[in-house]
DNA sequence: TTGTGACTAACAGTCCGTC
DNA sequence: TGACGGACTGTTAGTCACA
């Protein structure tokens, strides 16, 4: 599994327990909507400054964010 | 302090414990040389994709290279 | 509410060097 | 050995109409 899929399934999941549309999502990183459904679906190769802004957008960090077994698996 | 400039640092010290220079780490993770002087030097913004490789070159991984103070201090 | 294809400006990343 | 520069190509950022 590509490290965009990853990334893209943990904003999923982390979005998902906040109960945040994309739209909102996108709204407080400051994305386009659209930019979301792509990083989400894996389709999106960001760059750490992208990145960071939704983290925090998910009122997370980089520590927790990559601390899931997600990034742990070979799958 | 830009998240550049945290990756930077981050990368930077990880070579050093390993004995590692730019041009060896450069060739590990397959970048080009100046590329490394460049993202330790926080000129960079990365690809989450080549900073896959550049951390799998130091033999590290995501959750390891962001448990790291630097990530969290305010500086 | 989410996904897709297409688009341009900007920049990621390479390769040639010099200091 | 590492910082830095210019020139270059490929890819991402950011957005839109549409489904």
């Amino acid at each position: 599994m590509s490290i965009n899929k990853k990334i893209g399934k943990r904003i999923l999941a982390l979005r998902k327990i906040q109960n945040l549309s994309q739209e909102a999502l996108a709204h407080r990183a400051n994305v386009d909507r659209t930019y979301i459904t792509g990083v989400e679906t894996g389709k999106r190769n960001v760059t750490v400054r992208v990145l960071e802004r939704i983290i925090h957008a998910l009122e997370s960090n980089f520590g927790t964010f990559f601390n899931d077994k997600v990034f742990l698996d070979e799958k």
